[in-house]
DNA sequence: GTCTATACTCCGATAGAC
DNA sequence: GTCTATCGGAGTATAGAC
């Protein structure tokens, strides 16, 4: 753990994508650079550059772990959610926050724009699972087409990146709120809007 | 409006802040620069600072507007949505997207970290003026308590910056779903977020 | 009130020593 | 595989001419 002055570490491309959380959960992509995480190791800001061509490849790299791990997370919550269908779709809102509030790495990242054009088979794979997985659990609702699953995996991400968002930005003070009692509610936020959707709604001015 | 080779505009400050609205519209606070700013008015990069002290206080007379301007058109909604109360609340989440979209100046501008220390009077008023109005249009649909109107301002801002971030990272294929109707399902969403904040819900678990 | 010019910092990325 | 050293570019901000 110990990365003071080191030369060597045994594998600096996995120590560097770990860094690379611990700065995005710390100063979000604003903050992120190569330089800081080299930084951060104690190594040159050369040497990420033997391991990635370019800051998009090492971001491209943490989008990969993101979606993969965020998925397992997803998949976590929805065991623990128990069988209603609803529930289950709900509980990624929650668990959308709590691990993008601890990794720092949310949708901003793993789908960056600024990823599009880097050819990473590895991360288009765990991209593609990971919006599967949503997919999955939104028609698992009884949504009666592809359409209304894309419509419900939207409201629930909405409503997860929201609520994430206003704790990143400092909405919630954050001394007299916990994280598990925002995610909480973040959760209570979808199944409202996933129970809503289900029923037809009487018009409302577009305002 | 030609700013081609310009030595003094009227009114360059005024200037300033109209040019960081359209680069915050076009590139995000990502994209921003006091330079960046100058060189699309065609003056120098030095001419930005005979008019504001640093880039925070650029920022912070871009946030006093943005919260100025936002609050008009929340208040413009509300008014074409009618009498009842949770109609109104709901349209706030509608008219934010539609401004943030058009104008690139949201809560993260207008609440930005970065200016918490910026010593700027107009701003907070303006800010606090807007925090006001969301949380009277919050307390209209029967909120029993400060508390609960704070719950369902954040619910509805959380939704509606939600879906904001999804517009602007390109979730919604741009060429397809037009902002307006982006906007109405935001609205509808707020909508049943507000319905359901009325009445008991069974026990979830938090995933 | 704006200009030119400059100092400073940071980042991305490369070259070549070891 | 990491280092030192360096280049080029961008941004913030200041000094002094006009």
């Amino acid at each position: 753990m110990s990365a003071e002055r080191g030369y060597h570490h045994g594998s600096l491309r996995a120590a560097l994508v770990r860094a690379s959380f611990d700065l995005l959960a710390e100063c979000g992509l604003h903050g992120f650079s190569v330089a800081a995480v080299a930084r951060r190791l104690g190594v040159s800001s050369a040497a990420p550059y033997r391991h990635f061509a370019d800051r998009a490849h090492l971001l491209s790299a943490v989008s990969a772990d993101a979606a993969r791990d965020l998925r397992a997370a997803i998949i976590a919550a929805a065991g623990a959610a128990g069988p209603d269908p609803a529930a289950r779709l709900a509980s990624v809102a929650g668990a959308y926050l709590r691990y993008v509030i601890r990794t720092g790495a949310g949708f901003q990242i793993i789908y960056a724009a600024e990823l599009y054009a880097v050819p990473d088979d590895a991360r288009r794979e765990q991209t593609r699972a990971l919006m599967t997985t949503l997919l999955e659990l939104a028609t698992a609702t009884g949504s009666a087409s592809y359409q209304e699953a894309v419509l419900l995996v939207e409201e629930t991400i909405a409503v997860a990146h929201g609520y994430t968002s206003l704790v990143q930005d400092g909405f919630f003070s954050r001394a007299s709120t916990s994280v598990d009692a925002i995610a909480a509610r973040a959760t209570e936020a979808a199944r409202a809007l996933i129970a809503a959707a289900g029923r037809p709604s009487p018009p409302t001015s577009p305002g």
